[in-house]
DNA sequence: GCAAAAGTGTTTCCTGTACACCCATGC
DNA sequence: GCATGGGTGTACAGGAAACACTTTTGC
């Protein structure tokens, strides 16, 4: 059986932004070859033989658009045999997050297109990469509800109303401001940064806060489960 | 680079079994071959060109144990390099849950030889399968909170104290009885089966219920979300 | 002073939790 | 009748949800 086997396999990632000004974006970049030459897909591609999987994710992003994700965790494997033309190709499908600060493309000399696109806007996209954004942002549901994945899509230093706005786009539905700022205080998350924020484009200038992580060890360690947002 | 990949896939599963009495076992088999010869290991083994994942577990779960597994997902897919003397093995893990009714193994004439193990009492194991089985557990611990797992590790009539049990063993506290059960009423779960638990060892006999699948769906259609355990 | 967004407190209701007694059966 | 596990109700506390007015800034 092994000898026979002739399976390939490509560690790819959805990777995502966010801002309350442009919602939720998914990284994309430009097939220049076939199959679905032209289309949008996800960046990522064949794992080395001797690469772990997250290396080559890392490599791949890196390599095709200059990014470097702050979070990157491994989501679901691919599998169906007919989702590749080419044959056999499994995709060992990976979510990685980004801060707005830090999601500057910088394209290479090479010939690859990229590009932040809105995840409520795709283009056509290569193979089924639409199925795994969404499984992406299903993903994203689950995890978002007990663990401070939230966090990595924001800067370090945050207004309260990115939290919440961040949290609304996720779980598509309006939140009580003051509701949710109790709830993130009364956890203790959120510690007060000398700063507020410069230059609203309106209105009074927001506090910024940072994540506390350590607090939030402490509260996973002594619990067991955090219930962040219900 | 696609040339030059030899990455071989594995898709193995955690099979699961639970009973108030024996706590919740692992199903296991004795490696005949190298490496790792005469270890105990995870059911699974080589993916078909052709084969989806889950087809490919049902088969070599079929083969070696005679076992028919009423629910598989995958779970995560582990890929360090050194995992595998043999050279580079992805191995796509499942998480497979039988209800103890339906748990006997059938052994084949191979040379082959499973057998159920307490989790907390495992044998030495092969590669990193006792690290998938960690796994395992831990993504038990993260779904029965909100998906009907549960109910694929008991009987199709069961008692409400054995689905309870199974929340002491997976979450490894102690859970009053009385807010079970009301719990569990109050989201309309539990139908009612005419029947009684038959012959119980002592006591007085428990009312058997079934698991209300369709409620289940109604709920989690409307509120998105079902907090099942906390 | 007006528009825009940020900050804040109280009441109500519901849900989680703690807790103890009676019931049905086998022996 | 006794041992064993099953079934049930109440009272309290804490968290979730609903809700409106004041503050700070830019223009």
């Amino acid at each position: 059986m092994p000898v026979h086997q002739h399976i390939r396999v490509t560690a790819d990632a959805v990777v995502l932004r966010f801002s309350s000004k442009e919602g939720m974006m998914v990284l994309l970049s430009k097939r220049s070859i076939p199959p679905h030459i032209f289309k949008w897909g996800l960046p990522g591609g064949f794992v080395h033989n001797d690469e772990p999987l997250e290396d080559a994710v890392h490599r791949e992003i890196r390599d095709e658009t200059g990014l470097k994700v702050n979070y990157l965790e491994q989501m679901r494997t691919w599998g169906h045999p007919e989702r590749d033309p080419r044959g056999r190709i499994l995709c060992v499908a990976h979510l990685g997050l980004v801060k707005p600060s830090t999601s500057k493309l910088i394209l290479g000399a090479g010939n690859k297109e990229a590009r932040w696109y809105s995840v409520k806007e795709l283009p056509a996209t290569a193979f089924d990469h639409a199925d795994v954004i969404a499984g992406a942002i299903e993903h994203l549901r689950t995890r978002l509800r007990s663990e401070p994945l939230a966090f990595e899509l924001l800067d370090p230093k945050f207004p309260v109303s990115e939290l919440e706005k961040l949290y609304e786009w996720v779980y598509n539905r309006q939140i009580d401001r003051r509701n949710f700022q109790k709830k993130m205080h009364s956890l203790g998350l959120l510690s007060v940064q000398q700063e507020k924020l410069k230059h609203p484009l309106q209105g009074r200038p927001a506090q910024l806060y940072s994540f506390n992580r350590q607090k939030f060890q402490e509260l996973k360690q002594k619990n067991g489960y955090i219930e962040i947002f219900s």
